[in-house]
DNA sequence: AATCTTTATCGTAATATTGCAATATTACAA
DNA sequence: TTGTAATATTGCAATATTACGATAAAGATT
């Protein structure tokens, strides 16, 4: 890369794309969609329910957490994972406010 | 990586993976910020709001091109980039009903 | 035609990501 | 304490991304 560049750009500007390359893998959103759908937070059978090796899913988790979007309470030998609700709300409402930018105006090419 | 295992996943979020990796850089952000921003949907002077190289800037183009969230119009020896609106509303859907799986009972982890 | 402007592409270097086997760590159970 | 189960970490290989200078391509201008 030479040497990275993203410091160069608005705070709120990094702030949405780390939350973006948080769901740019697909196996990431598989993860969220799992502990969204299990309606308590199970966490180690996400290795169960996903095609990748555990030291595989457990970075995964890792890159989740990082960005703030899931938080892990340890139970025992195991570890609960489920969402963190109130980033959850802010990275949506830093979603929304972006899409919501695009009015038919800005459409200019046809 | 040892062999990439992304085609494991579902399409939706393979697709979902795309749009995120599109947003995943802060320069891209910025990017479709300053095309949102200008009325008119100028194009080549995005390359002098943002503190990056031609062909940098020129790259980003081209991968918020491949993930169908802009379009370009040749408009004489220049290109006319804009918001392909119509991907960009799927691509909000898609974000937005994802956003909305969390619910209260989700959130078990005090 | 010769030149300028604009954008894309090539080549290359630096860095980041993805993936997993092997190993370490942690907590429980016997 | 020894063993077992669950998760994290380490080390490494393969691949992808980011960045930019140099150059090419295509339309405009003179």
């Amino acid at each position: 890369m030479g040497i990275s560049k993203t410091n160069l750009f608005d705070t709120s500007q990094q702030q949405f794309s780390v939350w973006a390359k948080a769901f740019s893998h697909p196996a990431r959103i598989a993860i969220l969609e799992h502990i969204l759908s299990v309606k308590s937070c199970i966490c180690g059978d996400i290795v169960l329910a996903l095609p990748l090796a555990q030291a595989t899913i457990s970075q995964h988790l890792i890159v989740l957490k990082q960005a703030g979007l899931i938080k892990g309470n340890i139970e025992g030998n195991a570890i609960c994972y489920c969402i963190d609700a109130e980033n959850w709300g802010k990275c949506k409402n830093t979603f929304l406010i972006f899409f919501e930018k695009l009015n038919i105006q800005n459409t200019c090419c046809s």
